[in-house]
DNA sequence: CGATAATATGAATATCATTATATATAAAGG
DNA sequence: CCTTTATATATAATGATATTCATATTATCG
């Protein structure tokens, strides 16, 4: 019951669940991709993550300069996580914005933004 | 997204989680019988239940001097809610005191509490 | 109709959350 | 090593939320 209050407080703010979706989207994603696609301040992405991370629905993994986020695996079995994917989906703006950050790959330029 | 939003909103409070397990256990319950059960202020259930019936969660209908709260029947096909049911139990005491008080039968009686 | 019961609502307060700005940290490049 | 880049965190301002106490509303009973 309390894991479930955090994720549902955690999921219950527009930028933490369109962060979230995304992840879901794009199997992993690092914070400045993120400010890319939603095009907001990086430390609120920052923070928007943390509270995602506390409530565990994501992990981290660093790589070199970058960190890199995706979906806890051990709640891709929860059911109301299954039960999200099929009810929303991502504004289209968010969908198009990640098309086009994909295909820019600022991870293999020198510089992100 | 927006609805989700609101729904996570609504059940990310202990409080109106409960309420709203008790009566996806219970098909319908009246304030004081929830005032009953989880031990709590009246004015503090009636707030809750307020944000669940917003959020598009419970409806109610008036029989006599009590206002009787169920699910919304269109919730029962979402499947964010299906997942809540098999993840999510409630506490032992408050499955108690549902017992408790469907014995107690309160609103046969004159006076609930 | 007056009293009581069930519930809702309002106002006040306390607590918590969100966002922006500024700063810190850690890795990589030259 | 000094700079730049990516990210995190601290701080502060603002806004939202939860809870309680007091009061209002609506229905029933006598």
């Amino acid at each position: 019951m309390e894991t479930t209050i955090k994720m549902f407080k955690a999921l219950s703010d527009e930028t933490r669940l369109r962060i979230f979706l995304l992840l879901i989207q794009s199997e992993e994603l690092c914070v400045c991709e993120l400010v890319n696609i939603l095009n907001m301040e990086q430390s609120r992405i920052s923070h928007s993550i943390r509270i995602l991370r506390e409530a565990d629905l994501i992990v981290n993994r660093r790589e070199g300069r970058w960190i890199i986020y995706s979906i806890n695996r051990e709640i891709k079995n929860n059911e109301i996580i299954h039960g999200l994917k099929n009810e929303v989906k991502l504004p289209e703006q968010d969908l198009e914005n990640f098309a086009k950050c994909k295909k820019k790959n600022i991870r293999e330029k020198f510089k992100c933004n």
